[in-house]
DNA sequence: TTTATTAGGAAACAATCATTCCCTATTGTC
DNA sequence: GACAATAGGGAATGATTGTTTCCTAATAAA
């Protein structure tokens, strides 16, 4: 059920909640509609449930990413370099759930919303946890608002997918050089 | 028409593409189905003109905002502060039909990729512009690389407009102060 | 082995969708 | 004033949607 709902996640990202129809997604779940409706009450909680396990393998993701980094200010410039490189390519293509409920569903759906803003605020939340850091170990000046700056690079990330979605390129090495000024 | 138009471009802003039927259409345009047929040949063509007009207003818009800067850095700050107010409130809710048309359409729909694309690259192309003007009466230091610059502007103001519409706060002053760290 | 419970599948359902067709005014032309 | 042309409106249509229902096969308990 695992992997049937890697593969619901899969679609969702690629083509959004309303084209995404319950053909399509018994196809790339392969199970039968009433097995899907036995598992789920509707499409909705289908994806609720994408949702939550996109969230918390891309959460893991970021994380795993940021870690790589030896002091504060490289876990910063990891963890935005693992964003550029999620946003490219395939996966770039395929684009992200978040950001698709966001666009395509927060302004009606309450309950998407809700987890959405609760995924950018854990995200942005992070993101000042690093900053806080880097003034901790030094490598990051103590002026820098870690909360504003936490905002702008969330925008910057959210934006990244968009334009990955659009097939322009991202040049990983350039676009995170210049985004690094903002620790200065 | 144009402003049938105009009421269009509202519907598929806070709605989206497919979750705006021709019902919703003909609603909010105050035309029946059969007018909106003769003057359009399929859903599609009307998205497409509506995201045509949205297109151009918005171009507007942020050229008459940049023009308030007295200076090239100024105008990029002005552009910045008019895309954090656009992406507040009544009208960030209501959202972007580029960031929309990008998220839900742009992978599998040639036609709509084609004009999101033009239209990002010619956002990108007047940001960068706005940075040359800047280096070239003093404002923005040389050694500031335009172009990489202004695409990771694009960046941050198609993210605005994603966190716009999830109805988090965006504070325009902090925001774009920590921006404009990026023409230092 | 028998029975109860469950996971899974396919067909049927009503509702909604985009689209087409045809009718009615209104406008401009001769 | 008569007529052609056109813009606009609304009902009808076929396809597709999400959902439900019923059936089969497999598994666990007794």
């Amino acid at each position: 059920m695992d992997t049937a709902l890697d593969r619901a996640v899969r679609v969702f990202c690629e083509r959004g909640y309303h084209a995404t129809s319950i053909g399509d997604l018994t196809a790339a779940m392969r199970l039968a509609t009433g097995s899907v409706y036995k598992a789920f009450r509707d499409k909705q909680a289908v994806f609720l449930a994408a949702f939550d396990r996109y969230a918390a393998v891309r959460r893991e993701q970021t994380r795993s990413a940021a870690a790589r980094g030896s002091s504060g200010r490289e876990r910063v410039r990891h963890m935005l370099l693992s964003y550029v490189a999620h946003s490219q390519g395939i996966e770039g293509r395929r684009g992200c759930i978040v950001v698709g409920g966001a666009v395509e569903l927060a302004a009606l759906d309450p309950e998407v919303r809700a987890r959405v803003n609760a995924q950018i605020e854990t995200n942005e939340a992070f993101i000042a946890g690093l900053i806080r850091e880097g003034q901790a170990d030094g490598s990051i000046p103590r002026h820098v608002d870690a909360d504003d700056t936490a905002r702008l690079m969330i925008c910057i990330t959210q934006g990244m997918r968009v334009v990955g979605k659009a097939r322009l390129p991202l040049d990983g090495e350039r676009l995170v050089g210049v985004a690094m000024k903002l620790l200065a």
